[in-house]
DNA sequence: TCAGACAACGCGAATTTGAC
DNA sequence: GTCAAATTCGCGTTGTCTGA
């Protein structure tokens, strides 16, 4: 645990201390990596995890890993936004953060405390170097072509869908932080697990955006008779995801289409609508995924669940993560 | 000939400035 | 205080050089 993440704790326990007048004691276990507080007037014990930064995707990787907490769990992170509070309620997750703001729910004892702001130079500040958005292209073909970061930058820039300057710029990043050791000679992509979360939380933010074809309404009849493969077209988030669990039934569909999305809105006479059930984004990667002809990669899906921060959503990911994504992942 | 490296440039987003 | 124009900044691409 690094000094960042221990301030955090002290921070977040004594802004909790003054809010709530309660005296709360920290102490380590194990191998001094993770931390445990009592809240003592109540008797309670909490495991703490600690996430710095926090976002919906981030969220749910987190929801994700609590279920198989022992004891009770307790999130500390710097910063729970409003928007993003709401989303703890729903879930009835525990977190508390470094301004101060607090959901607790363990009965009887219930805390919420929430409006509080943290300084903007410290909210903002970056641990490391961000991937924008064509980096974050080149990692998802990395992450979807195991061995692909030994093939020539050109091929890997072709794969993609950015231009070969970059790919070497990504992979030398990479080879800085970590992810990519001996990138000069042809090493291996390591820590996928962790690069994936990164990838998965930047995503909504630096990506999904850039790459937002319009909002549509489509209706049941049309979806049955949508020929995916001739618009080059690919379905994602929840529309993916009952495809591969049969656990999800789809309230948005989401569609990524190749070059064809001009023709696609207008064979399927399709009307904008800001409200609309039809998300169409264009397509950013120009490799097949082997095994999935009528969805987008697993990796995909799984980003695409977590950024809505919907409870069943995240649930979904995490099978769809079990079942489909950890062979990625595994060092190879 | 091909792949990697790097400098220069374009473009769009963010920020600043100034007019009203 | 608001809005538009100007400026700045930085990401990503392109073109080209170098070495194997």
């Amino acid at each position: 645990m690094g000094h960042r993440e221990r301030d955090a704790i002290d921070k977040a326990i004594r802004n909790l201390e003054t809010e709530t007048g309660l005296k709360i004691r920290t102490f380590a276990f194990g191998d001094q990596e993770d931390f445990k507080i009592q809240i003592a007037d109540h008797d309670l014990i909490f495991n703490t995890e600690v996430r710095l930064f926090l976002n919906k995707a981030r969220l749910g990787i987190v929801l994700n890993n609590l279920r198989n907490v022992t004891g009770i769990p307790l999130l500390i992170t710097e910063y729970v936004t409003p928007e993003l509070m709401k989303v703890i309620e729903e879930n009835e997750i525990n977190v508390i953060d470094t301004a101060g703001n607090a959901y607790i729910k363990v009965p009887p004892l219930f805390i919420k405390i929430k409006g509080n702001k943290l300084d903007e130079v410290r909210r903002f500040r970056a641990v490391r170097r961000p991937f924008y958005a064509a980096a974050l292209q080149t990692i998802y073909a990395l992450l979807c072509n195991p061995g692909l970061e030994r093939a020539p930058i050109r091929e890997i820039a072709d794969l993609a869908g950015v231009a070969h300057g970059t790919v070497h710029i990504t992979l030398k990043e990479l080879e800085k932080q970590g992810y990519l050791p001996d990138y000069e000679n042809k090493g291996k992509l390591i820590n996928k697990e962790e690069l994936l979360e990164r990838w998965v939380i930047l995503y909504p933010d630096k990506l999904k955006p850039k790459f937002f074809a319009g909002r549509y309404n489509i209706n049941e009849e049309q979806i049955r008779n949508l020929d995916v493969n001739f618009y080059d077209a690919h379905w994602g988030g929840e529309a993916a995801a009952e495809k591969m669990t049969n656990y999800l039934r789809p309230y948005i569909y989401t569609i990524y289409v190749g070059e064809r999305q001009g023709e696609f809105v207008l064979r399927n006479r399709l009307r904008r609508d800001t409200q609309g059930n039809l998300v169409v984004m264009k397509k950013f990667w120009n490799f097949k995924h082997f095994g999935y002809p009528e969805t987008t990669h697993p990796i995909l899906v799984y980003a695409d669940l977590l950024a809505t921060g919907d409870t069943r959503n995240i649930e979904t990911a995490k099978l769809i993560y079990e079942k489909e994504i950890a062979r990625y992942i595994a060092e190879n």
